[in-house]
DNA sequence: GAATTATAATGACTGTAGTCGGTAACGCTA
DNA sequence: TAGCGTTACCGACTACAGTCATTATAATTC
């Protein structure tokens, strides 16, 4: 090594890891998620590529962690949404309405292209990429909770465990994305999830 | 060029193919399908990379049609299996018993690293990868069928229709095989299979 | 059968993700 | 303060998918 401007302060990591972040984060805002290479990546942000693998195992690593910020960001706040029916909405209509809520969110704010990559990731399971999955807990836990005060309100059938029954919505949700990954633009991807949890709620309704 | 030996017979298009074919399949099934390179399968073969490109146009590309080969070979013959029960069968339980088997079949015979690539190579899209949509097709005529017999029968109800019901069940079986790639070894394919189906079922019944 | 067009094949080359041996700075213990 | 382990960092290197200019051969047209 050539003993070159030495930095100093070989203390910021931290430092480092938030530049790769956003460099990162401006080129493929810029150019789009395939188009970024790692190179492109560390000599915009000033560092060497042994640097980059110091704070992030792979790209999809990165990207993933990218990803699920962007997700975090552009989601609608589902809570808030589900308080906003009247007290007496069925929660047959609030679920539905829920549901094409998550599918205008997925088509219209994240979209087809981001979608497209974190399921690829999510399959690909490779390390430090499971930043996505605190995004399913709280839809999980939205829709146990929902499914709870459908069967207290006599609503749904008692015979599935709630647990059992939300995980399963949340399945249909997952499997339903990927459909349309592989079907897209030819899906609409809200009509589905309407159509899919008709018939989903129709078997667990009373 | 050098002018080696000329292989007299320039024109055996098919048989460098089908070299190219065999070649990929019994490395594969040596070291598996991510540890074989196409500079290994070509060098196998005798012939050069250009070559491979001339006849496939990505490595996807051949795992995709190898895959969908095997797919096919393990694959239980479904329409013998769904004649195999007594006419006065409930549709309903048929249809619970053959996802079961589809669930087995995939599971065990298919197994999971297979099943893996070829849901990644569905979500990429590369062309030339389009082989495993034949498979779809056959599961999806033989739901239809099935489905339609129950409406028939007076065993589903009528609201919907027998083509939108039949996608919806295929979707299902293809969005739960995501989920277990994305959560195995953690997933029981059969058991979720069984009672997703028990849901959707309901929700048709009449 | 000469010219033209289309297809098969070559292999060096490119782009890119990830590796690895080496180094500098810091923390910790004695 | 010397020694030792750990972490951040460097950049040349490897592995591998895919490209391309070029050439050889077969099929087609005149």
């Amino acid at each position: 090594m050539k003993t070159q401007k030495t930095e100093s302060r070989r203390r910021n990591a931290p430092e480092t890891r938030r530049k790769i972040y956003q460099c990162a984060d401006e080129l493929f805002r810029q150019y789009g998620f395939e188009k970024v290479s790692v190179d492109s990546i560390v000599e915009k942000a000033g560092i060497s590529k042994g640097a980059f693998y110091v704070h992030f195992p792979s790209k999809d690593s990165l990207m993933s962690a990218l990803i699920a910020e962007y997700v975090n960001k552009s989601d609608f706040n589902y809570r808030t949404f589900e308080k906003s029916f009247p007290d007496d909405t069925s929660v047959f209509h609030i679920l539905i309405a829920l549901v094409e809520k998550i599918a205008d969110n997925i088509a219209d704010n994240v979209g087809y292209n981001l979608i497209k990559i974190a399921y690829r990731i999510q399959i690909e399971r490779k390390p430090g990429t499971d930043f996505l999955l605190d995004y399913n807990r709280d839809i999980y836990s939205l829709f146990r909770d929902l499914v709870n005060r459908g069967i207290q309100s006599g609503e749904f059938k008692t015979e599935i465990p709630v647990d059992v029954i939300a995980d399963h919505f949340v399945m249909a949700l997952r499997g339903l994305t990927y459909e349309w990954c592989i079907r897209y633009p030819d899906f609409d991807l809200k009509k589905q999830f309407r159509e899919h949890f008709e018939i989903l709620l129709s078997g667990i309704k009373k």
